[in-house]
DNA sequence: GTAGGGTTAATT
DNA sequence: AATTAACCCTAC
């Protein structure tokens, strides 16, 4: 099937082969079983993650659209991880943590607090894919310190957000693709 | 450090 | 009421 390739700013991903794997490699790959998931939905739809944010804001997901179809400034995403254009959410700062808007805590049974509830945007949903683009998908640590490393997101938080990227994918995918 | 199961606040 | 997204737990 026809594979197109996604970009970013203008700019392809780093190695697209990485991204675009047959199915067939990808079974006994160095994915792991998301990125096996991740493999395989890209083989089945060339334009993949444009509605990887699906239930998300509505802006967020045009944003997303707009980013992924390219061609974008990339002058941009430079001002974004330098922190220059948008000090918020992507500080990791004391005052983001006790901000109550992000940190909602409660007495539970199980859990006795929660460090914030703090929606994705569009902006990180997108560093997020760029970065899996350039690592692959499984190295979490290492994103979190090239591309997160003053956001509140820890390296857990990426693997939790792509897996529930994938997952909001294969439902919207399951329901508007057509297979010929 | 990661994968995957589990919990729950937020959303629909 | 049901689902989703963010977050927690933990074996490996």
């Amino acid at each position: 099937m026809e594979q197109q390739a996604i970009q970013i700013y203008g700019q392809p991903l780093e190695d697209p082969e990485m991204f675009w794997a047959p199915i067939e490699q990808a079974e006994q790959g160095p994915y792991g079983f998301l990125g096996d998931l991740l493999l395989s939905i890209a083989s089945g739809s060339p334009r993949g993650l444009q509605i990887e944010n699906f239930g998300a804001r509505d802006e967020d997901d045009v944003l997303i659209l707009q980013l992924l179809e390219g061609p974008q400034d990339q002058a941009n995403l430079n001002d974004w991880l330098s922190g220059d254009l948008h000090p918020s959410p992507l500080l990791d700062t004391n005052a983001h943590y006790q901000n109550p808007m992000f940190f909602k805590s409660r007495v539970s049974r199980e859990y006795t607090r929660r460090k914030n509830n703090s929606r994705w945007t569009a902006k990180e949903v997108e560093i997020l894919v760029q970065g899996v683009s350039k690592f692959g998908v499984g190295r979490w640590a290492l994103l979190k310190q090239q591309f997160f490393e003053t956001s509140i997101r820890t390296s857990v938080n990426l693997k939790d957000k792509w897996r529930n990227l994938l997952k909001a994918y294969q439902e919207i995918h399951k329901n508007y693709t057509a297979v010929s």
